[in-house]
DNA sequence: CCAATTCAAACAAACGTTTGACTGAATCCC
DNA sequence: GGGATTCAGTCAAACGTTTGTTTGAATTGG
């Protein structure tokens, strides 16, 4: 059933919920017991049921609470760029994409959900379920329109523009893709992880790569009207 | 003699492993039952344990399938590169890594092993198991490795230079991230599957990405010797 | 005292695995 | 050459465990 979430939280359901993101984060919905979750949340079996509904319920809130925590640590540089596609500079377009991206694989790579976040939004791409419409109303939506719309401003597209977002597409999964791959890579460069040089190196690749790709005639045209 | 009303059906061995093969692709090791599997190969549930030992056999025998299949596809254009390689011609080099990459989305997105191959490999990236080593050795290692072989060529450097392998990794990454991402961008652009145009759109794009990256500096310094 | 929450116990269903009987074809030995 | 033996393979049935969920009583706090 539904709880109203802003006065005091029950102090139960809050824990579920941590415990939950990083159990969901490492494996997938039959991979995770609930018996499991409720033992490193210390709390008694039935909680789940009370306070969610039942281990679907929890998984659902789960994927609600880590799209909105996800989302809240970009909201500020969101809004800033919202604001500042009024008015319509070319230039402080491609700047705040570079700038977004390289929050964003920091925020991948070094952020607080980096390691469950990934895990979740990669499997609910693959084989989407109810908890993908939540994740892509509170997250994946919100960032690719608003890239997109930076890319189309550069560009004086429309918002529609399917070369904007497919450009929009191509920025953010350069990013994400050092992520995904990061046990590869790792392994071919001999590491064990990313060092704060490899990220800051990656930041700069992605700014060099956004401002290449923003003019490159390669993905500009939609093939079908 | 009697006479087989049915095609043969081939070994049970191999029809539990080809039913495998997309069922692990689809969910992860514990979201797939044993009895759901020998119910789609038409065996009996003790099949598993007698020609693979039992589950965990029987999804290391099945990634090992996998990674083996998958090469064959690839295999020709790798000894093709490696002969090529001999004679160190930067020109040549471009073209076949950009044609490699061409032939390579052209398998994520179109190929036999396309819905299947990226689950498995993507979910052990994110959470290596045994089965890991397998998908490195048979797989990624040679893969990754011709194609950083090709970027140090034409760069004129040595093949265990990081930054030939951080560009591999970007090229390849960027072909990758269209399948990955395939659900939110398809979403984004009101369809339901990439055309042929798409797909043709993608190989330009990632030649044209892959020409460029080649002389950027910005993936070239390597921070630590 | 009452409503909200927690708790130990039990539930049926599904899980991976094991068992022992059974088959058909190849191999052996007299 | 033919009955006995072996062996890989298949099958239905049952095993014990773990799964998610439910129950009803106990506990807590306002």
């Amino acid at each position: 059933m539904s709880v109203s979430n802003h006065p005091p939280l029950p102090e139960t359901r809050e824990r579920l919920l941590q415990v939950a993101v990083t159990a969901f984060g490492q494996r997938d919905y039959d991979g995770v017991s609930t018996r499991e979750i409720v033992e490193a949340a210390e709390a008694n079996i039935s909680a789940i049921s009370y306070h969610f509904g039942g281990k679907r319920g929890l998984y659902l809130a789960t994927v609600e609470y880590l799209a909105e925590q996800f989302h809240k640590q970009m909201a500020p540089r969101l809004e800033e760029i919202r604001q500042a596609l009024e008015a319509s500079d070319a230039q402080a377009c491609a700047d705040l994409l570079c700038e977004f991206l390289g929050g964003f694989v920091e925020l991948l790579l070094a952020g607080e959900h980096g390691e469950s976040a990934p895990g979740i939004i990669f499997r609910e791409q693959h084989r989407p379920t109810d908890a993908y419409d939540i994740l892509y109303r509170k997250l994946l939506q919100p960032m690719h329109e608003t890239l997109t719309a930076l890319v189309a401003c550069y560009r004086g597209e429309s918002r529609e523009s399917h070369s904007a977002m497919l450009m929009a597409h191509a920025l953010l999964g350069q990013g994400v893709i050092f992520r995904i791959g990061r046990t590869t890579l790792l392994k071919r460069l001999g590491k064990t992880a990313y060092t704060r040089a490899d990220i800051k190196q990656l930041k700069r690749h992605l700014s060099g790569y956004c401002r290449w790709l923003l003019d490159a005639p390669h993905l500009a045209e939609d093939v079908i009207p």
